[in-house]
DNA sequence: AACCATGTTGTCACAGTGTGCCATAAGTCA
DNA sequence: TGACTTATGGCACACTGTGACAACATGGTT
């Protein structure tokens, strides 16, 4: 890895990591970019070139999480059921974190709790989960040997799945360490396993 | 009702069906706000008066459709499973609007016309379905008689119900005629309910 | 009818977002 | 070193969204 990336990796959490501290200080929406800029001594046009926009910056991990959820999903056996394998999927995701840098760890943790006092970021959020859910459901058809444009088992699977990650990661809050979240989420992932009637996902 | 509120209501349409035309003709993000002003003849600065922003304009039906589930909601009887509420909350929105004017149904599905190709509005609608959800999770959580901000199984609820929606509403495309919607709406339902454990949303 | 309180509109100024363009500086490789 | 690629900064610009104020329309009152 050259120079180059590396600088370029670096200018990115270090654009993060200022954003990030003012957003927790004096809220997201009175933080302007001019501001984050400024604190990382770039100027706003080359911000724009790191994040498309400042919401994209609330987002940092969704992107890398649908990476890890569509590997995972890849590695899982081919006649897993569908649910189960999104589960799997969904606490990669969660281990991913945990087994990532102590900063990085950190930068999840107060995204998280930035989220929680924004209900504007939230929507986004979800937004950008809609995309995750399409690209999910390509896949998942793709297992169960169906058209996506034609089966509307293989997006309620998806969309159920979202939704237990979405319970599990949002409800109910507390303190927000990573442990919580992480039991938190395998109580939202035994709950809907409960729900569900077994072998719901297969049929077809 | 008087002259002033007939007038606004009149405006208000107008803006719509002239917003509607621009962006069904020449797409929604090449449309401005100032164009859409000035074929209503109105200055942009009124277009903020009647609709937040741009976006608010494809979000028409959600504020209503919000307000019809609710209501529903609280005219289901008491002791009925709140999944089971849902879903006829979730079927008067649609027998609202077919029971409304030829020129609302008509907005209706051009509203669905357009999300169909613009990601970025389909983001923007389940954002805007997040914040029903969290309206819908207090009532449910009151029917179920537990606090909201600590059972997730009332939201799980509520995130299958809508997600159900969403999915009865969005997939698969078609010729989209209110006909169809309503077909693939019932069969969503009816999947969903073949899913779940029955009695699945009484416990607590 | 004249009057006033209230609601609606247009105009202006302004802060902020996001993009295209081009010159310049820095990293890369021969 | 010199030639190249890529990142950056600065500039102009279009668009969004809001606050403030003046002009006007409406509805009710005397």
């Amino acid at each position: 890895m050259g120079l180059r990336e590396r600088k370029k990796e670096k200018t990115r959490l270090a654009i993060m990591d200022a954003a990030l501290e003012l957003f927790l200080e004096q809220g997201y929406e009175s933080t302007t970019v001019e501001q984050i800029a400024g604190a990382v001594e770039i100027s706003p046009r080359t911000f724009f070139r790191y994040f498309t926009n400042k919401d994209h910056l609330a987002m940092w991990f969704h992107d890398h999480g649908e990476e890890i959820m569509l590997e995972t999903l890849a590695e899982r056996p081919a006649d897993e059921p569908p649910f189960t394998a999104l589960m799997h999927a969904l606490r990669a995701v969660l281990t991913d974190v945990q087994s990532s840098t102590p900063d990085d760890a950190s930068r999840f943790l107060k995204l998280r709790k930035l989220l929680d006092g924004n209900p504007h970021l939230v929507g986004k959020s979800v937004a950008r989960g809609a995309r995750t859910e399409r690209r999910l459901a390509e896949v998942i058809a793709a297992r169960r040997g169906v058209d996506p444009d034609e089966d509307q088992l293989t997006h309620l699977i998806v969309a159920f799945a979202m939704s237990t990650m979405r319970v599990g990661f949002e409800c109910p809050r507390r303190d927000g360490t990573m442990e919580e979240i992480q039991r938190r989420m395998a109580e939202s992932i035994e709950l809907a396993e409960r729900c569900l009637r077994p072998g719901w996902d297969l049929r077809h």
